[in-house]
DNA sequence: ACATCATATGCCTTTTGGTGCATATGAGTT
DNA sequence: AACTCATATGCACCAAAAGGCATATGATGT
């Protein structure tokens, strides 16, 4: 199915925001379901934040959730959509230069995880 | 050249709004450079903003506009950048269905215009 | 049941973005 | 030079989005 201008908007207006480019590019970048909590320390963003951000993501249908006791996980949400593939093309070569510390933390974060 | 997180937004806030995307999405489908009063008659829009909402497009770095006389052609840069390419496909494939009107306007006034 | 950790959310303030109107600029026309 | 047409822009206003803080919810552990 061809995206409304305004399902479009949706999407350009949820990758608007730093924090929120920034979730997105980690997430498809580290090829990993990310807690709710590592985010708050890779990007060092206050908890209300990462949440709020988080919503909207969901919301506009980039992320997907998976609760795990008292986690959740937040990954990027599969599709089909032509338009979403080029839009995921077009963030996946966003430069990592603005990002090195997050990744760092990030790569640290993962590594760490508790079994 | 890779774009920058900051550059990537600047793109995304600019495809964010109605207006905007209207716009550039007939740039893209009717294939032509069409000047200002063209568009505010095909969008119905003011002309204070559509005026305003090229400016933003320009700036952006997604439109040229080159001067003839008393009018202000606008269209589609021309760019190699892999990121914008992307983002142009994204943009080719939203539904003309709420554009119809728009569509109809358009083509009228490309065939009407005085040589 | 209580305390704690992880996450979400309501309310309020600040910032940003869009619109309307009036006016400015600049080119073409009389 | 005065007038009109096409476009741009400054200012004031309103609306939407983001941020801060406090608090709520919900699961886990004691």
């Amino acid at each position: 199915m061809k995206p409304t201008l305004q399902y479009s908007i949706t999407i350009f207006k949820a990758l608007s925001e730093v924090t929120r480019l920034k979730i997105i590019w980690l997430l498809m970048n580290m090829d990993s379901k990310i807690c709710v909590s590592e985010i708050i320390e890779v990007l060092e963003e206050p908890q209300y934040n990462v949440s709020r951000h988080l919503k909207i993501l969901s919301k506009a249908g980039l992320l997907e959730e998976s609760k795990e006791g008292k986690w959740v996980y937040y990954y990027i949400k599969k599709t089909n959509s032509e338009f979403l593939q080029h839009i995921k093309n077009a963030v996946s070569i966003i430069s990592k230069n603005d990002m090195t510390m997050e990744i760092q933390r990030c790569k640290q974060k993962l590594l760490t995880r508790d079994k």
